[in-house]
DNA sequence: CGGGTTGTCTACCAGATGGTCAGTCCCCTT
DNA sequence: AAGGGGACTGACCATCTGGTAGACAACCCG
């Protein structure tokens, strides 16, 4: 039983510590003893939990892409109530990205692991992200089709997008790397840039 | 002695497995007795060759590192040769980037793998890309006060493309999971708006 | 009270990993 | 022919890895 005190599931709490590690360290650069240290319990503990390294590292995933769409539902439920234009949708979505980005830098970190080739999660969260890209492209396809949106190649707009995404994790990394404080001007400039293409892409209404 | 045949240096023949490990498995993933099983040697053969796995890591940075900049050096001569202006040297010398990058992938996952934080070898690539990056800034910057570049931040700037290019790596990987075929477009479109966006920033002569 | 479940622990294990040591083989020099 | 050094390897080793088995305590419920 040891501590006790902090009632709030060792799941989570062993999920919170294994997010951050698998984010910074890796998938194979984290070990279930340090992750186990650092959280004052023994590995047999998350063991029992997750029945394997594997799995937890699944469990992971899981959450993440839960928050997201349940983040993604909340601000289309928000945006559809408060009646925006196709393109408002789109970019409170973006931002919304962003948002949770900024927040949790260590999503981004793990989605960098685990979207590498070979990566064992990568299956995993391209279960999880193939139904929302399916459905947005869907959407925009209608869209497409109503004359509400430029027509485009929606494929390819989404994938450019996610990686746009990805790609802030590894610039929020190198501006460290390079002495850089964290500061988060260049990620801003990254969304701005993001919306600007979506927006030449998508809003018809748009110049050019 | 085994094979012998390949008298191509077992060095090199290791270095290059090394990369192409390093690059897909990452560190943690790669293990000596797997690599040497690859090439059919023995480990301790590796171990002979660069002491440590560790000293491996930084021979394969610093080999790439090496090819990079005398490519990049060569590119510069050329285009000094050749009398273009500043902006077709700035040009030349991303072609020649994304040349090298569309030509071996590998290096593209080293340079994501490496660029984590944490990462060993972190600070190697760090220490081989200061000095390249240093240069650039001082020379765009004389270029600026020169009047023949536009006046914007230099260190910002490059930054910027340097995660371009990384971006790139994550976009490829990005593709392929999602199941559309090594297609170079968005590649070749990546190119473009980076280099757009340095014409925009650099290029006295380009409108707005 | 008594039995079952749940969570955590101690003890242990087989395999893999990075690394050491003492050679062996071959070629080059003298 | 002698020998010295470079390239390579087999045998080992300490450590760490993910994972299993079993015990122990706390809790819930009848």
């Amino acid at each position: 039983m040891a501590t006790t005190g902090t009632r709030g599931d060792t799941r989570e709490l062993v999920l919170d510590a294994a997010l951050a590690s698998f984010g910074t360290a890796g998938y194979d650069g984290t070990s279930l003893d340090d992750l186990a240290a650092g959280l004052g319990i023994r590995k047999q503990t998350i063991l029992y939990h997750f029945v394997s390294k594997r799995r937890l590292l699944d469990a992971v995933v899981d959450r993440c892409a839960g928050e997201l769409a349940t983040a993604l539902e909340r601000v289309l439920a928000e945006s559809r109530a408060g009646g925006g234009t196709d393109w408002e949708r789109v970019e409170a979505m973006v931002r919304e990205v962003f948002r949770m980005a900024l927040d949790q830098p260590v999503l981004l970190g793990l989605l960098r692991e685990v979207s590498r080739p070979n990566s064992p999660g990568a299956l995993r969260v391209r279960s999880h992200l193939e139904p929302l890209m399916a459905r947005a492209r869907r959407w925009m396809e209608d869209e497409m089709a109503a004359g509400r949106m430029r027509r485009t190649d929606a494929q390819l707009l989404l994938l450019s997008a996610y990686s746009t995404v990805v790609g802030v994790a590894t610039e929020i990394e190198v501006l460290r790397a390079a002495g850089v404080g964290p500061t988060l001007r260049p990620v801003v400039q990254r969304r701005g840039e993001l919306l600007r293409f979506l927006r030449r892409s998508l809003d018809p209404t748009a110049a050019s």
